[in-house]
Parts: C-alpha cells; sequence; structure tokens
RNA sequence: GGUCCCUUCGUCUAUCGGUUAGGACGUCAGGUUUUCAACCUGAAAAGAGGGGUUCGACUCCCCUAGGGACUGCCA
C-alpha cells in the first residue's frame, strides 16, 4: 500500500451526459480524499474521437461543479497523452513484456470463436514467435501477460479476488493505427498521476487483474484497488432511460438540490450506521472506502424525495428564490422585480412540502398571478350567495387588521368562523379559492401573509364587486 | 460457454458468532385539519434454498438457485 499522500481521481468519458453512476464515483473519491487530507483528480478519457466532442466534455465538468465535487487540479485529456503511452509500450516491447501481433481481424475472429468453443482464452500465436518471423504488414501490441500462477487484486470492497492468470487474455496495448487503448491508458495515467486509489464501478474489477500485468511489467506500484457496485434502477436493472433518469443534468432539472444529490448518493452504497442526514463535514470524516456496501444499490426515487426535501426546508430563502424564478423562466413565467420579494416571502410558508425544485416552484405560482383572477369552473361553485356574504363581512375584518402575520391571521379567522357560528370549512375553500385564482395554496394565513395585505384585499373585492 | 462479483423488511441499510435482527424511506391505521403536503402516534414488514463448522450462526465454509459485470484493435 503506497505510503505517499492520497490521490483519487474520477476518470470519465465524454459521452454526451454524465451518468448518475458517474456521479457517485466521484463523490466516493472526493469524499476520500477529503478524509484522508489527499488530492481528488480528474482525467477525462477522451481518446475514442467520434464521441468526444468539446461539448460532451462541457457536460462532464458542469456536472462535476453542479455537484460541488470540483477537482484539486486542472483536468487530464488522455488524448493528449498518446505519445506517452506509446513510450511506455516501447519499453514494453524491449524488455520484452509485450510483443508484436501480427493476426489479421479474420484470424482474430476466428481464434476468438475457437477460443469460445473451447472454453479458453484468446490467445496469439505470435507471442512466442521470433522478431526475425515478423511479416511486413500493420500489427497490434500485445502485452506478454504471465500464463501460469494466479493474480490477486486485493480489492478494499470486495475482498480478496484470485484469477488464474491462465484465464486472463494478453490485452492488446496499442491498435494497428498505433493509437493506444483504454486498458494501457489508464495505467499509464494513474501511474503519472500519481493515483494511490483507484476508486471506480465495478465493471472493471476483472480489467483490474489485467491491468495489474500491466503495473507489474513496468515495475510500477499497484495501487489500491476499490471497485464499487453499480447503481440500478427501482427494478433492479441497470439503470437506463426508463427509470426517470441517468443523468446528471437530469435531476437538476427535475428539481433537486446537489446537496441532496450528494447525501442521497452517499448513503447508496456506504453508510454510517443510522445516520441517514449528514452534512458534507460528517460524510468527510466518517467516509472509508472499507466501509462501502458490495452489493449493488437501487436507485429510490421516494427516499431521494424526502432527502430532497429535507434540504429544501433547509436551504437559504434566497438562493431557493434565486432557483425557483429560474424554474418559472424555464416554463415562460417572468417574474417581475416588483414581485421578488413577495417570492421570497412566499418560500417559506409552502416550502415544508416541496420535495423537489419544481414542487416548490409549484406552490408558488398563486402569487404570481396578475389580477383579476378568473376561477376555473369546479371552483365557481364555492361562491354562493352565502359564501359572499361571509367572505365581504371577512374582508372587512381584514380591512382593518394592522398585525399581518401568521399567528394573527390564524387568530382572526379562527374569531371570525366563532363569530360567524360556523366552522371554517364553512368559508376556508371559497376564500382560498378567491385568494389563489385556483392555484395550489397554503393555509389561508400563510396564503394572505404571502400576498400581502393589499393584494388580498384586492383579489377578494375582485372576487365580491356587489358584496360590499 | 468461460472468468469474476452480488444475495438481511418493498427499497437503502445496521449487525462485524450469542440482539425481542435496529434505523430510514415507502406502505397501512389513527391523530391534527380550510385543500394538498407537512407534522404527531402506532402497526405490518427481512436473513434466497440446502448442507456443513460450532455449545451457538444473518455473520465462517461448500453446493444450488437467482441477479449482474467482463469476455472489443469501446471506455
Amino acid at each position: 500500500m503506497p505510503d505517499r499522500p492520497v490521490v483519487t481521481r474520477i476518470a470519465p468519458s465524454p459521452t454526451g451526459m454524465m451518468h448518475i453512476g458517474t456521479a457517485r464515483t466521484a463523490l466516493f473519491n472526493w469524499l476520500y480524499a477529503r478524509h484522508t487530507g489527499g488530492k481528488f483528480l480528474i482525467r477525462v478519457e477522451d481518446t475514442d474521437r467520434e464521441r468526444s466532442t468539446a461539448e460532451a466534455v462541457q457536460v462532464i465538468f458542469d456536472g462535476m461543479k453542479w455537484l460541488g465535487l470540483e477537482p484539486d487540479e486542472e483536468p487530464v485529456f488522455q488524448f493528449a497523452r498518446a505519445d506517452r503511452h506509446r513510450e511506455v509500450v516501447q519499453t514494453m516491447l524491449e524488455r520484452g513484456a509485450a510483443y508484436r501481433d501480427f493476426m489479421t481481424p479474420e484470424e482474430l475472429e476466428a481464434e476468438r470463436e475457437a477460443a469460445r468453443a473451447e472454453g479458453r482464452v484468446v490467445r496469439s500465436p505470435w507471442r512466442d514467435s521470433s522478431p526475425n518471423d515478423a511479416p511486413d504488414r500493420p500489427f497490434a501490441v500485445r502485452l506478454k501477460a504471465p500464463q501460469t500462477g494466479e493474480t490477486v487484486v486485493d480489492d478494499q470492497v470486495k475482498g480478496r479476488v484470485v484469477f488464474q492468470n491462465e484465464h486472463l487474455d494478453d490485452l492488446i496495448l496499442l491498435r494497428t493505427d498505433g493509437n493506444p487503448t483504454y486498458n494501457l491508458a489508464v495505467v499509464v495515467d494513474d501511474h503519472d498521476m500519481g493515483v494511490t486509489h483507484v476508486i471506480r464501478g465495478d465493471d472493471h474489477l476483472n480489467n483490474a487483474a489485467r491491468q495489474t500485468h500491466i503495473y507489474q511489467a513496468m515495475d510500477w506500484e499497484v495501487p489500491v484497488w476499490a471497485h464499487l457496485p453499480m447503481i440500478h434502477g427501482p427494478d433492479g436493472k441497470k439503470l437506463s432511460k426508463r427509470h426517470g433518469a441517468q443523468a446528471v443534468s437530469e435531476f437538476d432539472d427535475m428539481g433537486y438540490l446537489p446537496e441532496a444529490m450528494r447525501n442521497y448518493l452517499a448513503k447508496l452504497g456506504w453508510g454510517h450506521g443510522d445516520d441517514e442526514i449528514f452534512s458534507d463535514e460528517q460524510a468527510i470524516g466518517w467516509f472509508d472506502i472499507k466501509d462501502v456496501v458490495s452489493a449493488p444499490a437501487r436507485l429510490d426515487w421516494d427516499k431521494l424525495n424526502h432527502v430532497n426535501n429535507h434540504y429544501i426546508r433547509q436551504a437559504e430563502v434566497d438562493r431557493l428564490a434565486a432557483l425557483v424564478e429560474g424554474v418559472h423562466a424555464g416554463r415562460g413565467l417572468k417574474v417581475r422585480a416588483a414581485l421578488r420579494p413577495v417570492l421570497a416571502r412566499t418560500i417559506p410558508l409552502v416550502r415544508d412540502g416541496a420535495k423537489t425544485l419544481l414542487e416548490l416552484a409549484d406552490a408558488t405560482v398563486f402569487v404570481l398571478r396578475e389580477r383579476p383572477l378568473e376561477l376555473p369552473e369546479k371552483q365557481q361553485g364555492l361562491l354562493t350567495d352565502e359564501s359572499r356574504g361571509r367572505l365581504a363581512r371577512l374582508r372587512d375584518r381584514l380591512a382593518d387588521q394592522a398585525a399581518w402575520e401568521v399567528p394573527a391571521l390564524e387568530a382572526l379567522i379562527r374569531g371570525f368562523a366563532e363569530s360567524e357560528g360556523v366552522g371554517i370549512g364553512k368559508f376556508g375553500p371559497a376564500l382560498r379559492a378567491v385568494l389563489s385564482g385556483g392555484s395550489p395554496a397554503p393555509d389561508l394565513a400563510g396564503a394572505l401573509v404571502a400576498l400581502g395585505k393589499d393584494e388580498s384585499l384586492a383579489r377578494l373585492n375582485d372576487a365580491l364587486p356587489n358584496a360590499a
């Protein structure tokens, strides 16, 4: 185990979106680096030139920034390091740790089929040929991996995993076109970047064994491995589109707060006793790779919603107001400058029930509506002659009310109901309808406070033109 | 086919050989109540199956079953 300061990294490939699993892997790498006082790095695996567009790369950076997981150093781009990768391969060739493989695509295909039929691994006839036999045609370079004995991946979450070398094939290091492959590039880059702990998805567990051979061939120190189980959809299948979302940006769009995502994602595969809600500082203090669960976890929207609701209740009102304004803007509803204070005033009154920013936004539309409000048909029945009369009497009381605060207004409404000799249910629904125009609204006192005295009375007057 | 990983309430998890198997989300019931939500109280709910090891297994070992990953000159 390396004695150096811890260096972790996230190594996403730019595919046009940032998968939520990548986000969790990033989070764990970040937590571990912070916990140990080490460094958290990012390397963009952009060797697939077709998919690796500038936009796709930006998506990664945006996702990381939104999640609040910024790396400690400038990003490394893998493609730019191809020369270095080739240089390492050259060294391995010189050391006899790699060989030129002249198999044609057809030969390879045939060998692959034969190997599968025989239940063995692909082998190249060129592995043991002498350099003099080299034909004059393009070749790939393969690692000359040991074929006997065993390779141990001492994994921090999976435990000691043993592979028989006879089951491991000779990794291709350089393609026929001279470009490095993924398996070569990760190892070289991780080594050059000084990565001490490779924390990644367990879809790479098998690769870890073969990558170990590269480290050994170069006499490099093998990093500490930690292979995280994957995140599945609610049905236990691989997380995909049909589960609602898989990209980080989608969670943003759906109104989840980054701190809620961090908390929830941290709990997916890791935990600290009975603690459910915890701060970044606590997570950093508690986090240890050894405590990561080895079984895959399913995404649970209900729980995510619950956690998000918690953080919405805790968030600064000004921040929520800005975010909610953004949601409204996205839906084509511009918030007039004059209404900004109203919006900010409304948020504390409606946030408790909001599971997402979208719901929070929904809960605030009633204060943003412009008079005169038109009641939806199903609510018009609420305005009978009787209820109009009551509302008119209530309006007069409200007009005389000086303290425009929730407790005082609650008392006023209760007192009014008593003086009318009826329950609040006799006029509450009508009041709410008039104040909100049919939009969702909080309790009556809250709605009055949110709207403010003038607007409240004006909306009442709009609905009671002849009742004065 | 081969290699490897995984398996505690519906879900996320605690337990690290001895517990009435705990917590959270969700669910259900009740309460509160002017809508929805929130909130309060309570309840139901789990060790995949089979063998071992042991005085004693959720915990250790083996087998089976079921999931998953890899098996690319993708990453």
